[in-house]
DNA sequence: TTGTAAGCGTTATCAT
DNA sequence: ATGATAACGCTTACAA
């Protein structure tokens, strides 16, 4: 009843490359073959059994379930890939995994691409567009089946890079309405617009910032942009001594706080464009014994754990970064597979209000 | 003089996959072929030029070379995965990404990774080897080439379905000379056996512990087990209400201490787990006018920024995170591709004195 | 509902 | 030094 290949397919031609256990193989040795050859089926129905459930019989379906999990195979996701096309991965590249809201970004993102069916390859570009456009490059030569990119401003080459392999991707943390629905993120200008809005409203007039560069940071220029563009509709603008860039370290926080304040007049509200300046900043005034927000007020970025405990708990921007993960998985899913995006691309950043800003100290 | 393929060639049969520019493949069109065609070569010369250059005529590498750039052809990594058994691709599943030295060393694993020519798959278990296991088994049906691991305790499933599999893992954050060569971290029971003498040498009697929960966490006991023989050896120990079991957050941290400050008699040194309960203590000591060391010492795991500038700074173990991760890449990729190891795969943790810990208070 | 067989892009063997 | 070609494990169009 089943002669059919008993000579042709019986011992499936030993291939030259199989050179025993130390091969580089790792498919555990049973293939798709093996299962079909164990049920006395072909290699399309196990296959059909395995990615379209419905379409087999329901009895054979059970049969071959049964067999797979006998003798334990497990699909071969490099050959799967190559058929289909399909990696069923997503490569994402972060600045670094050491700030704000990165690391819970990363997380969700991961669980969200998890549960779609997809894995996550990630990778750092410390802020260096020629970093990003490297690990992008091999990204694409790896196969994802998009991208999650950080921000709007990257290589040049990158965009046509991508839309000549026609990969999709999409930037978070940010939120551009003229994108056409590839962003996700808080609007960064806008939040601290209204972080700014909420110091000028309590009487400060002098505004000092301690930011991390702007240089290759869409999401930082947009920051100070919004700081500035507030400050321009009152008449107010930053003065030159006490705009101080730097990095984003605690010790850099404190480096830059102790800098601006030291000028004269002193600003009387310093506004931190991440989370280390702040908790920097804060800490150095705790030090120093500059009282906050009595001689001045200090206000951050990024709603880190450490910024509700603090002597002083700090004012900040909270991002939801877990939402930012969440909705950059699903987006760039839905873009790959080509569904629309039935959710809201933009996340509210809210100002939330503590114990470090307060109204400027009477002269 | 080249008429070879002029028909059987020219028009490669029209895949009946290729569904045009919508189509799944993101391979941008050319491959091997047409460059092999653009030169005149045979694809296996492409090929060769491409992986063994050494073996291909100067002149016809560079025709090769130009060829490749000018039609912009990428390998096909998918391709090249299937063929070769290799994906370059490895697996690393952290528990969090939001924890002490995690989101450095994944930092370093993937620089280092990227080095060597290799890309990181990365996913989060939560400290459940349930998860664990599972995102193992995604990464083996993906592909990759190898895994590193956190810890030692893990499913009970897992090891055997790596050894089934083949496939090479490695276990980071720990050192156990027994395992072979292949764990890359601190000896976590050293390092706290380290810190405890160190602060029995001082005088303490009385320790306190908070701690996250042991389940499914070899580090953790590991340190909790390294105190209690510290302290065996001298006839000490935690009693029940000075053993504090939570999670990882600033909040647990400021709750388990006052918890355990609440007892009598109070603890004169406290043990703080990882380090954001170690923080959280050091901050619920400052908000409640505790004074440490003066009434308390507080000491904590791995060497955050912040850990030293606290108000207080805060004694701790250093666990050389990046350098932990650097070399769980170099192993994994040493093992995958059968090298011996030169370098040390024991690091050190370090104890790193400031000033929140010294003397108990005399009674 | 199931089987047959082509084809995915690359590598590597073997012959030249 | 180079070319012809099989093979990798799976998916899927098409035939039955």
């Amino acid at each position: 009843m089943e002669p059919i290949d008993e000579e042709v397919g019986e011992g499936r031609k030993p291939s030259r490359r199989s050179t025993g256990a130390s091969g580089p193989v790792s498919t555990n040795g049973v293939g798709l073959r093996d299962v079909a050859r164990a049920v006395g089926v072909s290699t399309a129905t196990v296959s059909r059994a395995i990615n379209h459930p419905e379409v087999v019989s329901r009895e054979l379906r059970d049969r071959i379930a049964l067999a797979v999990s006998e003798l334990g195979w497990i699909p071969d996701g490099r050959a799967r890939a190559f058929t289909t096309g399909r990696s069923q991965t997503i490569g994402a590249v972060f600045p670094t995994l050491a700030l704000g809201d990165f690391p819970r970004a990363a997380n969700a993102i991961q669980r969200q691409l998890l549960d779609a069916g997809y894995t996550l390859l990630l990778a750092c570009s410390e802020y260096d567009p020629e970093q990003e456009f490297q690990q992008v490059r091999k990204f694409a030569e790896r196969g994802v089946d998009g991208l999650i990119l950080v921000g709007l401003a990257h290589h040049p080459d990158l965009l046509p890079f991508l839309r000549q392999r026609n990969l999709p991707f999409i930037s978070s943390f940010i939120y551009d309405p003229a994108s056409h629905g590839s962003c996700v993120g808080p609007d960064n200008h806008k939040a601290l617009v209204k972080m700014t809005d909420y110091l000028a409203d309590l009487g400060h007039v002098r505004f000092a910032v301690i930011a991390q560069s702007t240089e290759n940071n869409d999401r930082a220029s947009a920051r100070l942009a919004g700081i500035k563009d507030a400050l321009a509709v009152r008449g107010l603008a930053v003065r030159p001594q006490h705009l101080a860039i730097g990095t984003w370290t605690i010790e850099e926080g404190r480096r830059l706080f102790s800098q601006v304040l030291s000028t004269h007049p002193k600003p009387t509200a310093i506004i931190c464009g991440n989370a280390p300046l702040a908790v920097g900043a804060m800490l150095e005034a705790l030090a120093t014994g500059i009282r906050v927000p009595d001689d001045v007020s200090i206000v951050g970025y990024d709603d880190i754990e450490i910024m509700s405990h603090l002597p002083v708990p700090v004012t900040t921007v909270r991002v939801p970064g877990e939402e930012i993960g969440r909705r950059a998985a699903r987006l760039i899913v839905d873009r790959v597979e080509q569904r629309e995006p039935d959710y809201p691309l933009e996340s509210e950043a809210e100002i939330v209000v503590r114990a470090s800003s307060g109204p400027p100290p009477v002269e």
